[in-house]
DNA sequence: AGCCGTTTGTCAACCGGTTGCCAAAAGTTG
DNA sequence: CAACTTTTGGCAACCGGTTGACAAACGGCT
């Protein structure tokens, strides 16, 4: 489990000064209260109630507070509030460079709100994820799954206990943040239409992988509506060996474009497939999904369908602070839109 | 420790917009002590204190604690001790994909003891990372820093506060670990010497990376030894478009050969320079450092020294795990090993 | 049994905030 | 100016653990 922490405070990095009272302790609204002359709850309201307290007496205990370089103890803060004002984010594998833009889309959407994040990785394991999950439970408001591979009633029993927004997933009554790849992938399959293919495959990720199926239908969905053949010829890790891994699939097939479920997974088939002497994209056509950092390393670049995962992390670490501030949670907002990022992987067929 | 499977009520109150409801309160050493008879305090020291009490006892309350499914509350255990069973860690750019494994060795290290690990990034800004890291200060119980940007008695400063350790820095008085990039950039001048290659150069990264001018130095001395040119032609921010930049300097160099600060920035320089119909290796050859995911994704594949980075944070985070534990394990342990990665950036000079 | 040194468990005082309740102070109104 | 309403600040009781001091219980030994 790891947090990514926000830096709103704007505390001068003073250099000395440390504490200005004698003891090396931090100071504490009791000194605040002392040196304001006012009671320990008052200080306590003024701080946290804004307009509980007159504007002088306010005034008096942030001048006092601001001179002895108070910060609040947090853990003093949470033990009788239960709030921690953290929101915990799980992906299901750090190294998939397609969460960094969920991670910093959360992260600057915390940072706004003075709150800070708390990152964790599940392994791409359904158990782990739920451990993880749990463990969080104890020391954070919100949390949001990406990606889980979580069955649907996990995840409705964890948000139970507290806010819960998943990005990639549909689950009813649980904060659900999709793309609408059924924008990208029509744009995408309109394209290789065009270009001759008649005949498109799907590589898929994880069984559990809920955005791995919704990828599927939305493909098969348009390939019937268009008149292309269209059939899922492998499924693997949602990583670059596991793309490695359906090359032989992909071969056999036959056919002479293919969308995998993710830019990991496509890079790793095109690699093997490279490796065998299929030149792409004259012999088969490769497509991913993600656009993610070094999809445009390959040789030829990935064409991809690109999905604004920074707004979704942004999205989701938005919708749990609108749960804790206790505003009605609104229905579930438009899709966000995904667009097609043509590079040289797809080609005319030969 | 106990893995908690903890569904308990599954009675739902049908399709409620996530009720952020507290849930009932979690069981308390209270309600241990209750159980199983005995005082609150002895139920703490049961659960902290091993050996504290007797075996009789210990047992009675560890079996209460099962069948309620205890947990301790952070807080409420961090309120009067001020440990939080977590560590920070602050690396300077959550997007450049060497820190992934990093990431990995120090949460997996963490894990293993039973401790969190709180992730943040300093947006490869000194400022940042100070404001950050006096920020975490508050709640974790040390901090690692992957490349600090700030300055000696900045980290210093903060290491007085609570343990820290660095890595990809050298900072005395201060845990510190270094790869021994000698090694690597050995092997790789000595097989460009084989190459033919009379003149290097090299790419630097951000002036404050002290790694950066390690790696100059190391760089440098090697060459000097075997009597090769090297100069420094140029520097910019560690990134691929930071390595882009570089790529006019590099050409009016007449180096045939260039390291560069890390991979991002050889990546973006390859790039660069062969858009503008430059060769590599033929006309120019390319090395980058920490062999990052992606480096091998080019074309050509990119030469690097790789760097033990998961055994870094693993490191580093048993580091500071033993100063919390009062082992005063100061001796700087042997740096760890590099070595290069031969791809298809590197070739004979032409 | 009497004495003495260990264990082991209990009491109570924190750690640093939050908050319901109440009374004093201030502001309004007739 | 009295009666009444609204602010504002204080008191004290938590939140859930930890820990020093201390006494009761225990065990060994003469």
């Amino acid at each position: 489990m790891a947090a990514v922490t926000n830096l709103e405070d704007s505390n001068s990095p003073d250099t000395v000064a440390a504490a200005p009272r004698a003891g090396k302790s931090a100071p504490t609204i009791y000194d605040i209260a002392e040196m304001a002359g006012v009671n320990p709850s008052t200080v306590s309201r003024a701080l946290s109630k804004p307009g509980r307290v007159s504007a002088k007496t306010q005034k008096l205990i942030e001048d006092a507070a601001a001179t002895l370089n108070y910060r609040v103890n947090v853990f003093a803060r949470a033990l009788p509030t239960g709030r921690t004002h953290t929101v915990g984010l799980i992906v299901s594998d750090i190294t998939n460079p397609a969460y960094f833009d969920v991670i910093r889309g959360a992260e600057a959407a915390a940072a706004g709100e003075d709150y800070t994040l708390m990152l964790a990785e599940s392994a791409e394991s359904a158990a782990q994820e739920l451990t993880t999950a749990q463990r969080m439970l104890a020391t954070v408001d919100g949390i949001i799954l990406a990606s889980p591979r979580l069955a649907d009633p996990e995840i409705l029993a964890l948000a139970k206990e507290k806010p819960v927004a998943v990005i990639n997933r549909q689950v009813d009554g649980v904060h659900s943040i999709v793309a609408d790849i059924d924008a990208g992938v029509g744009e995408a399959v309109r394209h290789l239409a065009l270009m001759g293919h008649t005949s498109l495959a799907y590589v898929a990720g994880p069984e559990k992988s809920w955005m791995s199926a919704r990828r599927w239908e939305s493909l098969k969905a348009r390939c019937a509506w268009s008149g292309l053949d269209a059939v899922q010829v492998a499924a693997g890790a949602p990583t670059v060996e596991g793309g490695r891994r359906t090359a032989a699939a992909v071969r056999a097939s036959g056919a002479t474009a293919v969308f995998c479920y993710n830019d990991l997974m496509a890079i790793g088939l095109m690699q093997e497939l490279q490796l065998a002497g299929v030149v792409v994209p004259d012999k088969i056509s490769i497509l991913g999904f993600d656009n993610i950092f070094g999809s445009d390393f390959t040789t030829p670049p990935l064409s991809t369908i690109r999905s604004p995962l920074r707004e979704a992390g942004a999205e989701a670490l938005a919708r749990i602070l609108a749960d804790l501030k206790g505003a009605g949670s609104d229905g579930a907002a438009e899709p966000l839109p995904t667009e097609l990022v043509l590079r040289g992987s797809t080609g005319r067929v030969s």
